[in-house]
DNA sequence: CAGTAGATGCTCT
DNA sequence: GAGCATCTACTGT
C-alpha cells in the first residue's frame, strides 16, 4: 500500500474484519478549519459486520436517517451520538448497499496534543495516555461532530474535492507494519445484548507497550 | 484497584 | 418513554 492519505477503493473493496485489521497502525488524523492538525496511530479498533451482526446498527437491514450512512460506499464516515453525549467515529466500508463499519476505538496521540487536550478541557490534569483513548473521548480531541457524518475520510478521483485538500477527517499511511504477534483480538465492548455475535472476536488493539510513532 | 451511578440527547416505539 | 457500540467521579476495599 502506497504512502500518504489511503485512497476509497481500500475502504470500498475490503469487508470490515480486513480494513478493521489492517486499519491499527494507520493515522487518524483532523484537519479543522483554522485550527492545527491532530491526530495519531490508531491502536484499537472494532468490526461491524452488517446485516448480519446483531450488534450493528444495520442488523436486519435496519435503516434509518441516523444510519443511512452505513449503507452508502466505503470510504467515509459514520458519525452518531451515544449516550446522548459521545460522538462515534466509524469508517463506512464495502460497497454500496452492505452496510459495514469499522468503529475507531483508541489512537496514540502524535499531533497537535496541546489543541486535543483543550478540546477536552483536561489541559495538564491527566496523563497523556488518556487523552484518545475510548470512541467517545477520542472524537472529541480530534474536534470530530455530527456534521461530519457522511463525508469522505480519503481520496477519490470519481468525486468533487475527492484530492485530499478539503478533508477534515482522514485515513494515511506512514508505512508502520504491525505484525500479527502485536494484536489482542477479543470481543467487542459495550453489546452484551447481541447473543452470540457479543463474544465474536471482532476487536482488535495492538498490544500494550508496542507505541509505534513516526 | 473494582464496582456503580449519573450525566445527557436523540431516535424509534 | 426506553434504550443506547460511553465516560467520569465517587464509593468501598
Amino acid at each position: 500500500m502506497q504512502s500518504g492519505i489511503l485512497h476509497r477503493t481500500f475502504f470500498a473493496e475490503n469487508n470490515a474484519l480486513v480494513v478493521a485489521r489492517e486499519l491499527l497502525g494507520k493515522l487518524l488524523l483532523t484537519n479543522i478549519k483554522g485550527e492545527v492538525l491532530t491526530g495519531g496511530v490508531i491502536s484499537e479498533v472494532e468490526a461491524y459486520l452488517g446485516v448480519k451482526d446483531m450488534a450493528s446498527h444495520a442488523y436486519n437491514g435496519h435503516r434509518s436517517n441516523k444510519n443511512e450512512s452505513l449503507y452508502k460506499k466505503g470510504g467515509i464516515a459514520y458519525v452518531y451520538l451515544c449516550y446522548g453525549i459521545h460522538n462515534m467515529l466509524n469508517i463506512v466500508v464495502n460497497k454500496s448497499g452492505i452496510p459495514q463499519g469499522v468503529l475507531i476505538r483508541g489512537l496514540i496521540p502524535v499531533y497537535g496534543i496541546n489543541i486535543m487536550r483543550k478540546r477536552r478541557g483536561i489541559l495538564n490534569i491527566k496523563p497523556e495516555n488518556n487523552l484518545t483513548n475510548g470512541p467517545g473521548n477520542l472524537t472529541k480531541a480530534l474536534g470530530i461532530e455530527m456534521r461530519h457524518n457522511g463525508t469522505l475520510v480519503c481520496l477519490d478521483d470519481a468525486v468533487k474535492n475527492g484530492n485530499g485538500l478539503d478533508l477534515e477527517v482522514f485515513i494515511e499511511n506512514r508505512g508502520i507494519k504491525i505484525d500479527d504477534n502485536m494484536v489482542l483480538e477479543s470481543p467487542r465492548i459495550g453489546v452484551d445484548y447481541a447473543k452470540e455475535w457479543a463474544k465474536r472476536p471482532l476487536r482488535f488493539r495492538l498490544n500494550e507497550g508496542i507505541k509505534p510513532l513516526n
